[in-house]
DNA sequence: TGTTTTTATCGTAATATTGCAATATTAATT
DNA sequence: AATTAATATTGCAATATTACGATAAAAACA
């Protein structure tokens, strides 16, 4: 095959595999980490930071908004992206409860 | 192209992204939540939770075991997987240290 | 030793991702 | 209306991922 099987796994954890996904890329990575920089970031300022050619950044920011991570107002000519802070507490969230179900865990076996 | 311009990027940044990518799949999220729910794991039982073949399953305990997130022990003529502690709070730290970041941030632009 | 059980690896096909140049689109400006 | 600036989309080549059957490897057991 090729394509994941998604039909077989809950929606929620397809739902947070999609979230996981878009931020597995470093370059996607250091989109976020230039937003959290800046107050008012538009898509040229991002450009300008990465080693990428406009065409890919977009396609990393399309993704990236995509999955929820982002999102975007059209102000002027250019466009203000910014991190949406409900996807990243979803994220907290599930890393976090992951935590705390492994800490009161009785048994460790490795 | 085809492969990510990893050069061009942080180590932090790479190596953060590595790690969530190997989570960024519902197969590998399922595997993670079975671990959680069980004391003591093993292969098999993954297996017989999933909906794929045994191979298949293979190669997804070995990605995350590659990027951390899992580490397992031989035990008789099994193998006990369990989730790295360390690599869910690198996780959690992550997002909430980007939370905590953007509720600091005076504008919000969109 | 031979058999069974459990897990890993190999080989292969299908599909997805990554990256970029070229081009299109959209909106402000002249 | 024409031009400029900022983003998006398209098309394509290279590479990676996903999945599985077949096979191998390792260890318990008969």
């Amino acid at each position: 095959m090729g394509a994941s099987k998604t039909d077989d796994f809950t929606n929620k954890q397809n739902a947070i595999a999609i979230m996981i996904k878009a931020l597995g890329h470093p370059a996607r990575i250091a989109i976020i980490e230039h937003l959290l920089k800046v107050d008012n970031c538009i898509c040229g300022d991002i450009v300008d930071m990465l080693p990428l050619a406009q065409a890919t950044v977009s396609q990393h920011l399309k993704e990236l908004r995509n999955a929820g991570l982002i999102k975007g107002n059209i102000e002027g000519k250019a466009i203000c992206y910014c991190i949406d802070e409900k996807a990243i507490e979803k994220l907290e969230t599930y890393f976090l409860n992951i935590k705390i179900k492994l800490s009161n865990k009785k048994k460790s076996c490795c």
